[in-house]
DNA sequence: GTCTATAGGTAGATAGAC
DNA sequence: GTCTATCTACCTATAGAC
């Protein structure tokens, strides 16, 4: 089948994701992925050229889907508190349709910012970063959002908030049976907090 | 000096423990541990038994720490909102005091439930989770927490929220200058989210 | 595009001199 | 308690037959 032409480097590299997000890029041997893929340690070269390739084009694909939605919604019509809401539903649905490329992302961090040959990955978080911090800074100006929090740790646990709406690896057994679940979980925590709200309106934008 | 019998055990397990947060178990190796304490990799097996040793002191010095103050907060006086009010200030407390320690485990969890040999943690992991999961479920029965969101969803959130408190690795460098904090930051946006509150009254326990 | 074979390097860990 | 020397195993990656 020629429909197949490219689907060996696709399937590796949906493998590579699989594997990646699950243990991290040092936990995950180019022999694992072989082996996950029914073929030898050197037939993968056939299809990538090496480890950190696989790591390039499998965050890449992320970012690209993160980048189609996120500016949009940083623009988003309202006051800084809708835009970040926009942003979080954003964010979560680029995360939620690529699930092992945002945990291969997230998990192999460390590795990403100490290789110099990956630092294209690290210039294109920073810059979907800073979108966060006008956001934010926006909602603190107009009042939307309260003033008072340490900016810098807002953002880190708005994102390592978004990491932990979809990575289930601490998950106890009995607790892993949670199917998709939608972004309203998320967006109600971080903006509204755990605490009912003394009225039920709803004031997030559409 | 006799004083220092074990202070080179203790003095490895420190620097261990610095590496092992910021490039993960896997991302760190004997060699690099050995180097940062001024010594060869043999000379360090005369401090620790291997590199698993290691990981299961370190983690154990924050369970321990955890242990100390969680099930203290976790029947703290009040409604379940009071009690996760608690029990959030005590991890981040006990996080902060072993910050490198705190880190190690979160990065390290792929390896560590993979591993056999560290069952131990992750027993002991689980077993606080429980009271997480007790405490969120009393303020949605006793009505001081919202009903209607996923709880293993808000505890995955609650937990990598903690993380993101505390883990530098993705700040841009600007941003590094962030101060050690209060826990104000972390309890404020849980519990009561990033939107301003209608009446700015704190009922949080003491 | 898969394989066998292997290179060259590094991993964790041990033996034994001092 | 540190060192040199070394072991075995595994790592990423390449060469070349089929």
């Amino acid at each position: 089948m020629t429909l197949t032409e490219t689907a060996g480097r696709a399937r590796v590299l949906r493998i590579a994701a699989a594997l990646f997000a699950e243990r991290g890029f040092h936990g995950t041997s180019v022999r694992d992925i072989a082996v996950a893929c029914g073929m030898r340690p050197s037939s993968l070269y056939n299809h990538v050229q090496d480890k950190n390739d696989m790591l390039v084009e499998i965050v890449g694909r992320y970012l690209d889907a993160l980048d189609a939605v996120l500016p949009d919604a940083s623009s988003a019509p309202g006051d800084g508190a809708a835009r970040l809401d926009a942003m979080i539903r954003a964010s979560l649905a680029a995360a939620r349709a690529h699930p092992d490329e945002f945990l291969t992302l997230s998990n192999s961090w460390t590795h990403i910012r100490r290789a110099p040959e990956l630092a294209g990955i690290v210039v294109r978080r920073d810059a979907g970063r800073a979108l966060w911090a006008d956001a934010l800074a926006a909602g603190v100006a107009d009042g939307s959002l309260r003033a008072g929090l340490d900016p810098g740790e807002v953002l880190r646990i708005i994102f390592s908030a978004l990491h932990g709406s979809l990575d289930h690896r601490f998950d106890v057994p009995e607790a892993a049976a949670a199917p998709a679940g939608s972004a309203d979980t998320l967006v109600a925590l971080l903006l509204d907090g755990l605490r009912p709200r003394p009225e039920p309106r709803t004031e997030s934008a559409g």
